[in-house]
Parts: C-alpha cells; sequence; structure tokens
DNA sequence: TATACTTAGCC
DNA sequence: CGGCTAAGTAT
C-alpha cells in the first residue's frame, strides 16, 4: 500500500465529511459565511500530479443525491459562465481569490476555491429547502456530464488471450437478452450547445480504488491496432448517445503484464492519476473496469475535459474465483426434515475454500454440512443436509438450495429441496410383516401380490424417504437368511443394511417391495444353503461359475420362467442388498451373484 | 513429492 | 463460444 493511497483514501473520506456538513448547514439555513479549513490545499482541478489531484473524486459524487453516476466536470468549483475557457479553469489563483459571482444562486458551485471550504452568506428570501435543491440543480446542469447509461454485463463473456487470435468477442449491455442485444452505453447529459464535438477514450482501470490503468487491453471496432484503448469521437449537439460495439477485452499474460501498463503509460492513459505504482502482485486479473475519459471541444477551439467516469465491474467469466456459480443437479431432491441427508451435487467450478450451499425458506436459513474434502475436484460436493427448523412437519416442505460464494457472496440460482415429514416406517414394511405375518405366508406362496404392489403408491409419493433402522426382528441375521420362512425376514435384512438407506431411489424400492412379494426369493435362498459351496474367491470363476450354472439350473429350472421377468438389475440390487451379511451367507451370496451374472 | 488449482492456449 | 487440458504454480 503506497502512502499516496493512503493519502487519497483518507482525503476522499475527508471530502466526503466536508459534503455533509456542507449539507447539514445549508439545510439548517445557516447565516454565516462558514470557512472549514482543509488539510491539503484543493488542487485547481486541471494542475496535475499533486497529491491532492489524486483524490478518487468519485467519492465527492457519491455524496450527491443523484441516482445516476453523474461525474462533475471538473473545474466545477468555477462560476458557471458557460462554457468556459481552459485557460480560466486551469487559473487556480484567480478562481481562489474571485468572489463567488454568483454565490448566492450557486452555492454548491463556489463552494470548494482555494484553501477552504467557502459556504455562502444566506439571507432570508429563499427558503433553505429551495436553496438546497437550486443548488444542487444548479451543480449538476452548469456543465455537460458523461453518464453510462448501459452498463457492461458483468460476466457476460470471457476474457480471452492475444493467441486465441479473432476478435475477443464483444461486451453486452447489462440488460441484453438474447432477442435483444444491447451494448454498453454512455450518453452526454447537460448542455451542449457550443460544443463542437466530444473524444471519448476509453480504456480498462482496476475493479477497486484507486482505479489504476489495468494492463488487459480493448480490442475491437475503434481501438486502434494495438493501442489496448478505444477512442470514438462524437457529436452530442447530433446524437449524445454512443453504444460500443464489438468491444473486446484481451487478456495479457502474466508476464507481459509490466511491459503492458509501460505501453499505457506512455500512451498517457492515468485517468486518475495513480502514477507509477509498482506494486502490482494484487492486481485482480479477472476483473476490469470500462473508464471513459471525456474531452470536450468547443466552437471556438477551446478544449476542456471532465473527470473519468468507471462503468460497474466486469468479470472474466472463465474465472473460477469470479465466475457464475451454478447447479447443475442433485442426485436426490427430497429427504427427511431431521437432516443428514447425504446429497451429491454437481455443479460449475467453485473453490473448496469459498464456497457454502445454503438452505433456505422464508427467514430459516441453515447450510449443508460438508468439509473441504467433500468438494470432488471443483465440481461436484457431497453434503448432507441440514436439519429443516421444525423436526415435526406434517407435510412435505420445499426449501431452495444454492450455492454461495463466501468471499464476495455471490449466489447460485436455487434448487428446490423437499423435506419430508419423519415417518419411521415410509414404506410400510412393518405393517407388511405384521400382515405377513398374520396370514402366514408359507400357505400362499404363489399369491402374488398385485394388491401390495399398488400398495406402494404411498412410496411413491415419498421415493427418498429416510429410513430409521427397524427394529431388528430376529437378532440372529443368520437365521433370517438361512432360513427365510418368509419375505419378512428377507425385508428385515434389506432394511438394516449399514449403508444409508437413503441412497434407495424409489424405483428400487419398488421394486424390493416386489421382490418381497415372490416366493421366487424363498426358494432362491433355500437352495443357496443347499448348494454346495464350490465357489472359491481366490481360484479363476470360471470353472467354479459353470457347475455352478448347471447348479443353478438344476435349482432354479423350473423357475427360469418366473425369474426371467426380473431384471438383471433388479436381481443384482437385491442380491447386492444382502452382501453385506457376513460369514458363509456371504459366500453362498457372491456364488450366486456369479451364477446370476453367467446365467443370466 | 503429491495434489489442487490457475494459466495459457488449443480445438 | 465453451469444453478441454498441458504446463505452470502453489501448497
Amino acid at each position: 500500500m503506497n502512502i499516496q493511497h493512503q493519502i487519497g483514501s483518507v482525503m476522499s473520506q475527508l471530502f466526503f465529511f466536508v459534503d455533509l456538513i456542507e449539507e447539514i448547514i445549508t439545510q439548517e439555513g445557516e447565516q454565516s459565511v462558514v470557512t472549514l479549513p482543509l488539510p491539503c490545499p484543493p488542487p485547481a482541478d486541471l494542475l496535475p500530479q499533486t497529491p491532492c489531484s489524486q483524490l478518487p473524486r468519485m467519492h465527492r459524487q457519491s455524496s450527491s443525491r443523484l441516482s445516476q453516476p453523474v461525474l462533475v466536470a471538473r473545474g466545477t468549483a468555477h462560476p458557471p459562465t458557460f462554457p468556459q475557457s481552459l485557460q480560466q479553469l486551469s487559473d487556480s489563483k484567480e478562481m481562489a481569490s474571485a468572489p463567488p459571482s454568483r454565490a448566492a444562486t450557486s452555492p454548491a458551485s463556489s463552494s470548494r476555491p482555494g484553501h477552504g471550504l467557502r459556504l455562502p452568506h444566506h439571507r432570508g428570501g429563499v427558503s433553505s429547502k429551495n436553496r438546497g435543491d437550486t443548488s444542487m440543480l444548479e451543480r449538476v446542469l452548469e456543465k455537460p456530464r458523461l453518464v453510462v447509461v448501459e452498463e457492461p454485463k458483468d460476466r457476460g463473456m470471457r476474457f480471452r488471450y492475444e493467441c486465441e487470435g479473432r476478435s475477443a468477442g464483444s461486451i453486452l449491455g447489462v440488460s441484453s437478452t438474447e432477442t435483444n442485444k444491447t451494448q454498453p452505453t454512455i450518453e452526454i447529459q447537460g448542455p451542449v450547445e457550443g460544443l463542437k464535438r466530444v473524444k471519448v477514450t476509453v480504456s480498462l482501470v482496476t475493479k477497486d480504488l484507486p482505479h489504476r490503468p489495468h494492463p488487459h487491453c480493448l480490442v475491437g471496432k475503434d481501438c486502434p491496432l494495438g493501442s489496448g484503448i478505444c477512442v470514438v469521437t462524437i457529436n452530442p449537439n447530433s446524437n449524445r448517445r454512443h453504444s460500443f460495439a464489438n468491444l473486446g477485452i484481451q487478456c495479457v499474460r502474466r508476464k507481459e503484464l509490466d511491459l503492458s501498463l509501460q505501453k499505457r503509460r506512455s500512451q498517457n492513459i492515468d485517468p486518475f492519476q495513480t502514477g507509477h505504482t509498482k506494486g502490482i502482485e494484487d492486481l485482480d486479473m479477472n476483473a476490469v473496469r470500462l473508464c471513459f475519459q471525456c474531452e470536450l471541444e468547443w466552437e471556438d477551439s477551446r478544449k476542456d475535459s471532465l473527470s473519468p467516469v468507471v462503468s460497474s465491474t466486469i468479470y472474466d467469466k472463465k474465472a473460477t474465483t469470479t465466475s457464475q456459480l451454478k447447479i447443475t443437479c442433485l442426485n436426490q431432491y427430497r429427504g427427511s426434515c431431521i437432516g443428514k441427508t447425504e446429497i451429491y451435487m454437481l455443479c460449475d467450478k467453485v473453490q473448496k475454500d469459498d464456497i457454502e450451499i445454503i438452505f433456505r425458506r422464508g427467514s430459516w436459513k441453515a447450510n449443508g454440512e460438508f468439509a473441504q474434502t467433500d468438494v470432488h475436484r471443483q465440481i461436484a460436493i457431497v453434503f448432507k443436509t441440514p436439519p429443516y427448523q421444525d423436526q415435526n412437519i406434517g407435510e412435505e416442505i420445499d426449501v431452495s438450495v444454492s450455492l454461495r460464494r463466501v468471499s464476495d457472496q455471490m449466489e447460485s440460482e436455487s434448487v428446490t429441496f423437499t423435506y419430508l415429514p419423519h415417518n419411521p416406517d415410509p414404506y410400510e414394511v412393518r405393517r407388511k410383516i405384521r400382515i405377513k405375518s398374520d396370514i402366514g405366508f408359507r400357505e400362499k406362496p404363489c399369491l402374488t401380490v398385485s394388491p401390495h404392489t399398488a400398495e406402494c403408491a404411498p412410496a411413491a409419493e415419498q421415493p427418498f424417504p429416510f429410513l430409521q433402522p427397524l427394529n431388528v426382528m430376529s437378532s440372529d441375521k443368520r437365521l433370517c437368511v438361512a432360513q427365510p420362512a418368509n419375505s419378512a425376514a428377507l425385508a428385515d435384512t434389506c432394511y438394516n443394511m449399514p449403508q444409508d438407506p437413503n441412497n434407495h431411489t424409489h424405483d428400487e424400492m419398488t421394486i424390493i417391495n416386489q421382490l418381497l412379494e415372490i416366493p421366487l426369493l424363498d426358494m432362491l435362498f433355500e437352495s443357496t444353503i443347499d448348494m454346495p459351496c464350490e465357489f472359491d474367491e481366490e481360484s479363476n470363476g470360471n470353472s467354479t461359475l459353470t457347475s455352478m450354472d448347471t447348479n443353478f439350473h438344476q435349482n432354479f429350472g423350473s423357475c427360469a420362467q418366473d425369474f426371467t421377468q426380473y431384471s438383471d438389475l433388479q436381481f443384482n440390487m437385491l442380491v447386492n442388498e444382502n452382501q453385506n451379511l457376513k460369514s458363509e451367507q456371504q459366500e453362498n451370496l457372491s456364488t450366486v451373484v456369479h451364477v446370476k451374472e453367467e446365467a443370466l
């Protein structure tokens, strides 16, 4: 941080307060001339290079009550005889000593001549309120102003390297749409009679104050080759506006950064007189602003220039640090109001140390839970849902989920996530188990199920419920599988998988439900147990599998037809669900897996 | 030295 | 444009 920078920032704050005081005094109808000493003689605006001339004028202007960013012309401090000559403007001594000829009607315009802030005498006749309005009006009207009427789109395009050739694209206007393209546009406002032409020089400056020249280049129609700046001349009497079509941003490589800045200096482009600043390490290469410098040329060949005006910030679309955030999809959009549902989110590139996932509804807000290590290669985040504020919701609640970059609070568009009421038996497994135990499944082994399949309907409404671990009906799991007397036992094992049951999709659950109903599975498990376990994991499975294959047909031949009703997926899933079972069961099951793979 | 991320540039 | 990536840089 160089000292000039600091002085500049202090001074701008001082100016702000001076403005504030001025306004207060004006409004209270202060009756005497007030002279506030300034810590540093304010420069004649056109006398360059004194520390004070580096004051960011933007700050002063921000105290104006105008909604548009209006830059007051340098030389505002002069009596508003118009147009003024350059010489007149630059004659600071004259300015300082000249009595404010129109002070009574133009207090603000003469409020900062010389070394003190002079507020004019005010005597009755004009109410303080009116006077304030007049002052503002005159402050605004006395000179032409350059105003950005269409700001550039902040993330419209990516900066292109010179080596990428071609046009480097063209900056669009912020209100540009697919069908109605706009460009950044400026307008010369205020009195223009007697103005011959206006030369506007556009260059790139840094995003932050003080706006230093930026090494990146402007390229396009009105940018002389290799200049990196854009120059247009307009006649405000015929057209006050100018749109910059075909204005692209060409980025320079880091190594050529110094060279580029040097070039800019040789072009005399340093709109805010920031001088030769060496420390460029902190330069943000992903963000620039357009800076418009305006030179007025009057009919009588006198020249005059306005304070530079900067646009809003343009960010490089490609840069991860500034790019638009986007959620591509989640693997599931529903989960328990208890929270802790594991979600996989795919998104555009993020920085793992600068990103959060926000759940919102009304005034409620909570963050998705994840560690930096849960951000996968910048484009996916595995996180857990936060618990909803109300754990006892009676119905589904939609909340919005969005990505937010911590550093600049930029947010993605949101997606909707639905919190589901806490339901300990969402698939009515327990109920089924109860019913089936009552009926006595084995008595009607071929009774299928259509009515029960229909019972899956509630599940359809809750495709991603949270399953609380069911009470293990039999503490001996082996018993459950070894003696799957009915599908209820199987159901039990399914629902006690160590993996997060939320990962079941609706389809999977439907299938499980269906499988629960078919007698085939009972047979399968019974047969499996009888089967000699010839499969050896160490050995090449092929030969054993062949025998298993045979075995399979022997054991299941009669059922083969029924079996084919169930797809690989369905079967596979069923088997996989049971793979977590231990010891010989597991071996048996893995055998079955291979049998299935070979046989089906 | 491995991994994560950025830069510069290619297609 | 925008996806992709080798090379470079940072951690």
